[in-house]
DNA sequence: TGATCTTTTGTACGATAGTACAAATCGCAT
DNA sequence: ATGCGATTTGTACTATCGTACAAAAGATCA
């Protein structure tokens, strides 16, 4: 009976602290920060209350880890994603690879860390939701220098497009993203079982389409007082 | 000095139950369900924390009050939108206007309830976020069918465009409606000031540019294993 | 005006929250 | 095996939660 050869050598049972961080993970992107007491996490994890105060100290301070031990891997993820976008020739291809460069490390994991690339997502969503305090700070910290990039990285694509509109439509993606992620039934629900609104794939695939033909969307601050854009071929 | 003509004969100061409902309202939209309490709701209305549980029996009688006074009179004008958009002859003003409809309800007033329009929208925003169960039930009874005539307005301007595609882009719409509400001070972070996310108008523009250019997009399922698309310009 | 109903107030109760802390337990190097 | 540091357990404390309820206050109308 092998023990995993856990890389620090302080570890009593299989992995107490990752066990508290993954059950409080998935409670806190399921139900909200307060809704989740300290409580059912241990309970989730199999674990001691006590023990999450051991390991965390404080309930923001679990939330502090959640955080901190996603960020790096999946902004590192979009980062060597979108050096390699910007390298595709074809404008239309990259501006599509740039757009799953920033989806893709959402829907999947950015690490090691199994699975926990949507869990981490949803998580994400909630907290800014209910404008968590802990989340708000990381956030501004950790994201917005990726988020720059991308909207750079995309503006040079499509340089006819002001910078202030990118901004919008990259903030309506982020929405989307989150909103996919949080409820997933209503997809199901309103596509009347014709779609999964849980399958990663398939809202990848649809967040990609219809995100890089937002982008292309004509500019708005310049635009001409009557409408002059070409509709793509309106029926059939 | 004139007492406000109350329509029932039931007030004694000027408007107890309304103040209660606004400021949880407000304080539900901004931190979230749990994390408000009963008592900080009182106290944001002037009002004493009996008197909550008095008009509103408990916390969640409060939250399905909120729900009731608004769906009727947003789905209402959301509705007379619709039906007013059906009626534009021009395809791509169609689309639009239909848009526009599902659109401008959320962030505008729906009835006499000054300004309530985008509260009530951040608050569904934080809601569905929490997974909150009142008003998961509320949503499913009262707002799919509002979607749904929506997704088979916009599936009759686009014939070409599967009925799935329309479900998933509407999804994508509501989540970057719901997210500009939620945190619109990104927008002015990440635009370096040059955009104000809090400023509805702005918002309402940007997001119908986008949404229409979404929806126009190329169907996913059909699609060529290569990309066959007309690129709108690319490029000045 | 005085009776009656509605609304507001004040307070209290049981439940549960986050967290602290001492005791018990375990793994491991010696 | 044994001692030691790391972890887990159990429990307790204080604060705050939602809610109930009786009393006070205001409004309404005969």
């Amino acid at each position: 009976m092998i023990r995993n050869p856990a890389s620090k050598p302080t570890a009593r049972k299989p992995n107490m602290r990752e066990a508290i961080l993954v059950a409080a993970e998935e409670l806190f992107a399921t139900n909200g920060f307060n809704a989740v007491s300290v409580r059912d996490i241990a309970q989730a994890a199999g674990a001691n209350p006590g023990s999450v105060t051991y390991h965390f100290k404080t309930k923001d301070g679990l939330l502090l880890e959640i955080y901190r031990r996603h960020c790096g891997p999946m902004n590192l993820r979009r980062s060597e994603l979108l050096a390699a976008a910007k390298r595709v020739r074809d404008l239309q291809d990259r501006l599509e690879a740039m757009v799953r460069a920033y989806v893709a490390p959402a829907f999947t994991s950015g690490s090691d860390l199994a699975g926990g690339g949507a869990r981490f997502t949803r998580l994400r969503a909630v907290m800014s939701a209910e404008g968590n305090e802990v989340a708000r700070k990381i956030i501004a910290q950790t994201f917005d220098d990726t988020s720059h990039a991308f909207i750079d990285a995309i503006h040079d694509s499509l340089p006819h497009v002001p910078r202030t509109d990118i901004v919008w439509r990259s903030h309506f993606l982020l929405g989307a993203l989150y909103y996919s992620l949080v409820t997933p039934d209503r997809v199901s629900r309103l596509s009347r079982g014709e779609a999964d609104g849980s399958d990663a794939a398939s809202a990848i695939e649809q967040l990609v389409q219809a995100t890089v033909a937002a982008f292309q969307a004509p500019a708005l601050d310049q635009a001409a007082p009557t409408r002059r854009r070409p509709v793509v071929s309106s029926k059939t």
